[in-house]
DNA sequence: ACCTGAACACCGTTCAAGT
DNA sequence: ACCTGAACACCGTTCAAGT
């Protein structure tokens, strides 16, 4: 029974940040540091996948022995931790602004982290099954508080966060994953031809070809958003009725 | 660059229903088949989750040597397939039925699939990365025939259909993810709770320690089915307005 | 403090045989 | 038609050293 653990600092936290680098960072042989290899990692989940990353090969490009990686990270597990994690960072938006359009605020958060996601196809699946890092939390609570503020009740905060989380969770580990072949969806749509007698109705709306995956997302994110809306308080200049 | 095959039939297509089995199928050393393999990879995946399944402790469990299974069976991608389908195998409702409660019908649907998911904690998070087996169409298919006789317009079905399915697929791999360990959800609050000043909201919500899963997913699944409801066309007998 | 190679206990799969 | 062991090219990680 594995345990997940849940971002624990680690032996060694050492933070690179707040030192001035000799100069050098760019490429040259500079020294192996947490930071580095991180990058490092996430270029090669870019390139290669999930299954592309690998200690060795991590090393490999880093142009050091595999063991030495162990000095700066933990385990093959601690890589993925801090990949996925480096990979949400969040450049809030204006936050100061007083929007008056919660739905296009919301709609822009969530579609900010889909985007981040599918930037990184491998990070949508990856992320539920680790501990939340402080990016993801932070992104948490910007849906939060964007929901608070557009007057969603606090007893229906909770099941509003994660409604929308697991909508854009589920939008984006199903685009990301069949995003690999459209051949594929084709073949698919073929074989559901063939078969159309028994799956009519999937076959008739050509739901295996329907390719307009940012537009789905959206019209059944204002699907869920206007499922939302009532759970709003009335606003204070609004007439209330219960 | 790694292409997914979408369930060709494979070299050998072998179907052992329709022969009377010799009498001896339940434990013993009955003869390796196809069937055997996969139920021997699921117990292997329901008590060791996805990293557990490995072609030779699938051997070991079957009392054969590692290559044996290759004859049945074209590589280990092909297990987790076959796996995952006859995982997902629905025995249909009475069908025959007209309901008139079109969300308890939708909803009884999505409780089954997720039901059926989390039962094997390990299926909801390689769905997504699989091609779509014939039980996974023919669940889509359910759905679509439950929500096109609710009166849902065809425009907007394909939309509807994968609203629902990506809030399903998002809440079942969460929660499959998280319920590892609950100490970790606690211990992920008190880290908040630790750091209020930045996750403050969220923080205050208590958003990590809610714990009643069934109940978010269906609170959830009503916000959703809210958004939807507009989306059908008004009933013959209803007052046509807009 | 940081890096290393050898070694261990694993993997999936190819291949050439066995019956 | 079905099963097999040896072998290959990999894995992640421990350990005992090196500087």
């Amino acid at each position: 029974m594995a345990v997940k653990r849940s971002g624990a600092p680690g032996k060694r936290s050492q933070r690179t940040s707040g030192r001035i680098p000799p100069a050098k960072e760019p490429h040259g042989e500079s020294p192996l540091s947490r930071d580095r290899i991180v990058a490092t990692a996430v270029e090669l989940l870019d390139a290669q996948g999930l299954d592309g990353l690998t200690m060795r090969r991590l090393a490999d490009r880093l142009g050091s022995g595999v063991m030495s990686l162990y000095w700066h990270v933990d385990s093959k597990e601690d890589v993925f931790d801090l990949a996925l994690d480096s990979v949400l960072e969040y450049r809030g938006p204006p936050q100061g602004v007083e929007s008056q359009d919660w739905r296009g605020d919301v709609v822009h958060v969530l579609e900010d982290w889909r985007a981040g996601m599918l930037r990184h196809p491998w990070s949508a699946s990856l992320l539920p099954r680790r501990a939340l890092g402080p990016n993801i939390l932070s992104r948490l609570e910007l849906l939060g508080t964007t929901l608070s503020r557009a007057g969603v009740a606090d007893s229906d905060l909770n099941a509003a966060i994660w409604s929308l989380w697991n909508y854009v969770m589920g939008a984006t580990i199903t685009r990301a994953s069949f995003d690999v072949s459209d051949d594929d969806r084709a073949a698919g749509q073929q074989r559901l031809t063939r078969l159309s007698e028994r799956y009519p109705t999937i076959e008739r709306s050509r739901l295996l070809l329907d390719d307009d995956w940012d537009g789905a997302f959206r019209k059944g994110l204002g699907f869920l958003l206007d499922g939302l809306a009532p759970a709003r308080r009335p606003a204070p200049d609004a007439t209330a009725r219960a």
